[in-house]
RNA sequence: GGUCCUGUAGCCGAGUGGCUAGGCAAAGCUCUGCAAAAGCUUCUACACCAGUUCGAAUCUGGUCGGGACCUCCA
């Protein structure tokens, strides 16, 4: 059994197998902190979360590197020079510094809601303005690129002449260059396809930074190509990031690294497909974003309710990476009713005893269990197919509850299947899916406060004092807490 | 215009040519003081038209939708 990842270079599903045996580097395009995430955003953090968390499963010691692009990018090239994130911080008043502050502190926060793990690296781009400027000196004296008015251009005419320049977005270099849109201030590129490596920063520029060039800042790609670079080594393992970003930016990334560094950067190339609403992408230039903490608070027009982060991740896992995900208030709301029926009974799982049964009665469902299970990691090694996991674990749940009611003989299976049933469900839903209890109420004193309401409910339904019972009942559910009675007279609870 | 992806039941979504995912919603039943929860059952779909095949949602061609990238974008 082996973990096959879709290699987006190759178009194909390929046998994943790391450079160093044991070890991954692995590099995510981290967001542009000049402004909120939104929902499309959350899809690549989640998605090589649980890429990141898989191998490590598998026995791998990853390097997961993530950047903060705090540096801004051009508005569009050609046009006069603006640094989103300065151009903002004059209108808000703020040090650009401040901004990229408030937003990656809203950006981690996010991603701890999310459950994601922390990477190994987190560089900023600001931060490595030196090694930049190394890397484009290098290309220079390698002869792909120029120095033009203090700024620096990629020779994409010169590279695609040695190279593939294209092959990983599919796109043929005659075509990029009929079609390329007209733009003012082209002048100073030899030739449309080049792309900026270093820009000379206009007197208004806030962000700059002195260069053999004068002063200026760093192009769009340069800065992953040069962190990755710094912390990965000239040729990595994956490099992931969402679909849209493959060209320009991963093209590019490419064709600096190679050559700077005399061999192709990256093995794995892993992009996530899009989240649209209504079909359409959600992005910033359709204005038709939802930010996070609007998802959050449901603070939306288009949202019927508040929405837990581990609901959106539910969601997006109950996907394949790899196709469009629309978003809708109705799909989420199914969303997180189906993973509060699966989290609670992976509880009810956790609290069925293992017995001294030795073989399952019932060798017909002991069976269907077992293939359930064993399905597990194949689904997982055919290029992350979560959406199968989280099905299997569907077909799983009924049994588990029938166990608890009594509806199927507690010793229907045997003690080795039920332990790996409950192995299996902490493996994939907590480690490897990044899942986590919603409650909040994970906390002794309120569960003892729980357990005399219960008490006390209990000793009124045996008076048939149903007023009291009803009361209790009907007061919790006020404040989002339902219970339930179960067979043989217990009671359990669930925060609604 | 170029390149590519896509069209699956009310909704969201898996789908490797034959074993007809899963979730939500809906309906019925069981359990129950009532309710909720849970369990069982039902709703069996592949845009359209041809073709290949013993057999196609899955392969091929065409038609009509939708979308992405080519420009900052996850």
């Amino acid at each position: 059994m082996s973990f096959k990842v879709y290699n987006s270079y190759s178009r194909q599903k390929e046998v994943f197998e790391s450079i160093t045996h044991g070890h991954v580097g692995m590099y995510v395009c981290g967001p542009t902190v000049s402004g909120e995430s939104h929902l499309g955003h959350a899809r690549p953090y989640i998605t090589f979360d649980v890429l990141y968390r898989y191998l490590t499963h598998l026995g791998n010691k990853v390097r997961y590197v993530r950047n903060i692009t705090d540096a801004g990018h051009f508005e569009e090239e050609g046009r006069e020079a603006e640094d989103k994130i300065s151009n903002k911080a004059i209108l808000e008043k703020l040090e650009p510094m401040e901004l990229v502050q408030k937003y990656t502190n809203l950006y981690h926060w996010a991603m701890l809601q999310f459950n994601c793990v922390e990477p190994s690296i987190e560089p900023t781009a600001t931060g490595h303005i030196v090694e930049q400027i190394t890397m484009i000196e290098k290309i220079i004296s390698e002869g792909y690129a120029y120095e033009k008015n203090g700024s620096v251009y990629f020779d994409v005419k010169k590279y695609a002449a040695h190279y593939d320049y294209g092959k990983l977005s599919g796109r043929i270099i005659d075509d990029l260059l009929e079609t390329t849109r007209e733009l003012d201030g082209q002048e100073e590129k030899k030739d449309r396809a080049d792309f900026a490596l270093w820009k000379n920063a206009a007197p208004e520029h806030i962000m700059r930074w002195k260069s053999p060039w004068g002063e200026g800042f760093p192009g769009w790609h340069i800065e992953c190509s040069a962190m990755a670079t710094k912390y990965l080594g000239p040729n990595f393992d994956i490099h992931g990031g969402g679909m849209d970003l493959q060209f320009p930016h991963h093209e590019s990334e490419i064709a600096q690294s190679t050559i700077c560094n005399h061999t192709a950067p990256v093995r794995y190339w892993m992009h996530n497909n899009m989240i649209t609403i209504n079909g359409k992408k959600m992005g910033k230039s359709y204005n038709n974003v939802i930010k996070l903490t609007e998802l959050f608070s449901g603070n939306h027009p288009l949202l019927t309710q508040a929405f837990h982060p581990m609901t959106i991740r539910f969601f997006i896992l109950q996907s394949h990476y790899r196709s469009t995900l629309d978003f809708s208030s109705e799909a989420l709301v199914a969303s997180e009713k189906a993973m509060k029926r699966l989290w609670e009974a992976y509880e009810n799982l956790q609290k069925l005893e293992v017995g001294d049964t030795v073989q399952g009665e019932d060798a017909e469902i002991e069976t269907k269990v077992l293939n359930w299970l064993n399905e597990l990691p194949e689904f997982m090694d055919d290029d992350m197919s979560t959406p199968k996991v989280l099905a299997n674990m569907f077909e799983i749940a009924p049994i588990i509850n029938s166990i608890k009611d009594g509806l199927i003989k507690t010793n229907a299976l045997s003690s080795s299947t039920l332990q790996k049933m409950k192995d299996s469900f902490k493996l994939f839903l907590e480690d490897i899916l990044g899942l986590q209890n919603v409650s909040a109420t994970d906390n002794e004193a309120f569960k003892g406060v729980m357990q005399l309401l219960i008490d006390i409910r209990k000793e009124a339904k045996g008076k048939k004092d149903f007023a009291t019972s009803d009361k209790i009942r009907n007061q919790l559910i006020e404040l989002g807490i339902q219970l339930k009675d179960e067979k043989g007279g217990e009671m359990s609870w669930t925060v609604a």
